[in-house]
DNA sequence: CTAACTAAACCTA
DNA sequence: TAGGTTTAGTTAG
């Protein structure tokens, strides 16, 4: 698995993918420091840390764009954040779930039991909860721009205050 | 209309 | 089996 880090006006950002797209994708860190343990964290738990060989030619992926693509979206410019992603560490049901997150345009957000009535379990809403609570590839899959039912800003794994700070981002304003 | 509480529903470890 | 980024229904204020 490659590792890179991408600074942008809010912080180092950590990701790791593979031939086959993205494996995972942090937020911002505060520190290049802090962003580097992210990554390794997040390589080590994907218990994919071995073998980063740095000679083998990986460069199906287009880091040129995604780099760009995240600097600019963290100067509030529109973008679509579309890149391939390695779906091998998550589980069916989450990469169907996450792929329907895919499609949310930017600006846009839908709540959890249209997400589940769009795969078929109109009942799973929390399913999908738990779902793109799994999500490792943060911005690419905007598990951001999924909220509750009622208008109310559901939850995030990684920090309420930066499901805010993405969705501010994007002109949408909750709570 | 809001707040509080309950039950139902579904996936993951 | 417990618990999670939910939701719909009921009841009280």
């Amino acid at each position: 698995m490659e590792k890179a880090i991408i600074e942008t006006s809010a912080g180092y950002i950590g990701l790791g993918w593979t031939v086959s797209g993205l494996v995972f994708l942090n937020l911002p860190a505060s520190t290049l420091h802090d962003a580097e343990m992210e990554v390794n964290a997040a390589a080590d738990s994907l218990g994919a840390t071995k073998g980063t060989a740095k000679g083998s030619q990986v460069n199906q992926f287009d880091f040129k764009k995604i780099e760009c693509e995240l600097k600019s979206f963290f100067d509030g410019k529109t973008v679509s954040l579309s890149f391939p992603v390695d779906w091998a560490y998550h589980t069916d049901f989450q990469r169907k779930v996450l792929q329907r997150v895919c499609l949310i345009p930017w600006g846009k957000v839908v709540s959890y039991g249209e997400i589940a009535a769009a795969i078929g379990n109109p009942r799973g809403a929390r399913a999908v909860g738990g779902a793109v609570g799994s999500n490792r590839v943060l911005l690419v899959v905007p598990c951001h721009r999924v909220i509750a039912h009622n208008g109310k800003i559901g939850g995030f794994g990684s920090g309420l205050q930066w499901k805010r700070k993405l969705l501010k981002l994007e002109g949408i304003y909750i709570g």
